[in-house]
DNA sequence: TCTGGGGTCCTAGGACCC
DNA sequence: TCTGGGGTCCTAGGACCC
């Protein structure tokens, strides 16, 4: 059986947990630039507010005192994640991360009973000790799993199994298609005009009518509806594939230096994780775009695709690459509004095929170097060294106005009691 | 003049997820 | 006026090989 536990409204969770008048108010947490709502509390979603909308749609709540907003603070959300994660590890089974606030579990050799018993201590014990809210649901498959997820979502004990085949079918006949996992916008308008609209109508069709419509992975869903495992828990071995780092900018930028470093910026960003994960990258994308929302000007977005020679994780390098490809995609007079760069193509750090032409001393020098700026951005404060293609002073950054603090990950941030 | 059949690898774009 | 960011997987088509 496969469990998946949720954590409810995480991010607006995480801000309760340090500020506990927020409990019972309407609280959203917004999208970097303070622009889009990206959580919200129960109250928050009860009142009709949407995911993804713009904040300044809700102005009049927020000057009415109705409102609370605060700008996303990751640094908290993923300590607190890291935490829940620590208590789900003491239940002992199989377990993978799947993102921020969820995570599935494998139990086998279990009796119902027992499972019942699990859920529920599970959810007390995240609940005490980190103070987060989930729910969990249980079934045969990841997607049914899921499924009862949403359900538990709604009930009041937070927790649905789904064990036999009659509540099954019964919950698949509850189910509109849009609610099942891995039916997005598009397949979801597809299915519509096909006459499918729950999740039971979508196990009645034949394997054949499902492939050609939804390709295998919309097969391997109705199979997993039907009961049928196809989707395995992911090994917490396997690595990551890309690196994407992206931002929209507070000012609409238009010189080619401006966005360069922007891009550096980020390509330096992206390197320092890359590090981190002991990978080297041979491929890079840019993209550059202008605002979509812009009426009075054309848009315009277009990216630009690199393979290295060698692998490499050196932010020179990359900065090097990432000039290139600009230049390729840059054109003058337009203001640009967002820009992102993704590294992809990794190979381990210590099995790599070296350049023909690069001497391997220089290799180590370049690490040595590296190294040391890691270690001293960790020890001193962040960007105490940086390069100088990522400029002194950005014009795209903003400044959050409603960052919580750091309350678990920072010695001058903690909590303070009065 | 007439010109086969069986593969692999790579990539862009489109779907999905949170 | 102000509109997010970070991922994965699948497929078709083009390039290549023998």
């Amino acid at each position: 059986m496969f469990l998946l536990v949720d954590c409810n409204n995480f991010y607006t969770s995480c801000e309760e947990v340090f500020n506990p008048k927020l409990k019972d108010k309407m609280v959203v947490v917004l999208s970097n630039n303070d622009g889009c709502i990206i959580a919200r509390s129960k109250k928050a979603k009860e009142n009709g507010i949407g995911m993804g909308e713009p904040i300044f749609n809700y102005k009049s709540l927020i000057d009415r005192k109705k409102l609370i907003i605060f700008s996303s603070n990751f640094t908290l959300y993923a300590d607190i994640s890291q935490r829940v994660q620590q208590v789900l590890l003491t239940f002992d089974l199989d377990m993978e991360i799947y993102s921020i606030d969820e995570a599935f579990l494998f139990a086998d050799m279990l009796s119902q009973d027992q499972l019942i018993k699990l859920a529920f201590s599970m959810k007390e014990k995240i609940y005490k000790w980190c103070g987060i809210p989930v729910s969990i649901g249980i079934s045969k498959t990841k997607t049914l799993a899921k499924l009862a997820n949403k359900i538990a979502k709604k009930s009041s004990s937070g927790i649905c199994f789904l064990f036999n085949d009659t509540e099954i079918k019964n919950a698949l006949k509850n189910t509109k298609i849009e609610d099942v996992w891995g039916i997005g916008r598009k397949y979801q308008k597809k299915l519509k005009s096909l006459s499918i609209f729950t999740a039971k109508n979508l196990i009645d069709q034949n394997d054949e009518f499902i492939k050609k419509n939804l390709t295998v992975s919309g097969l391997r869903t109705s199979l997993e509806l039907r009961g049928k495992s196809c989707i395995d828990l992911e090994d917490i071995t396997t690595f990551q594939k890309s690196i994407l780092f992206s931002r929209s900018f507070s000012n609409k930028l238009t010189s080619f230096f401006d966005l360069k470093e922007a891009i550096s910026t980020f390509v330096s960003s992206s390197a320092k994780k890359l590090r981190k994960q002991k990978m080297m990258a041979r491929y890079m994308s840019i993209f550059i775009a202008t605002s979509y929302f812009d009426k009075k000007n054309t848009f315009y977005a277009n990216s630009s695709h690199l393979n290295f020679p060698f692998p490499t994780y050196f932010t020179s390098d990359l900065i090097k690459f990432a000039d290139m490809a600009l230049k390729k995609i840059y054109r003058p007079n337009i203001e640009y509004k967002r820009a992102g760069i993704l590294l992809g193509n990794f190979s381990n750090e210590n099995i790599f095929q070296m350049d023909l032409f690069s001497s391997p001393l220089s290799f180590e020098k370049k690490k040595r170097l590296i190294k040391a700026i890691d270690k001293i951005n960790q020890k001193q404060k962040k960007r105490s060294v940086f390069f100088a293609a990522e400029g002194l002073n950005p014009k795209w950054e903003n400044t959050p106005i409603n960052k919580s603090c750091k309350y678990t990950t920072s010695w001058d941030e903690l909590p303070k009691i009065r």
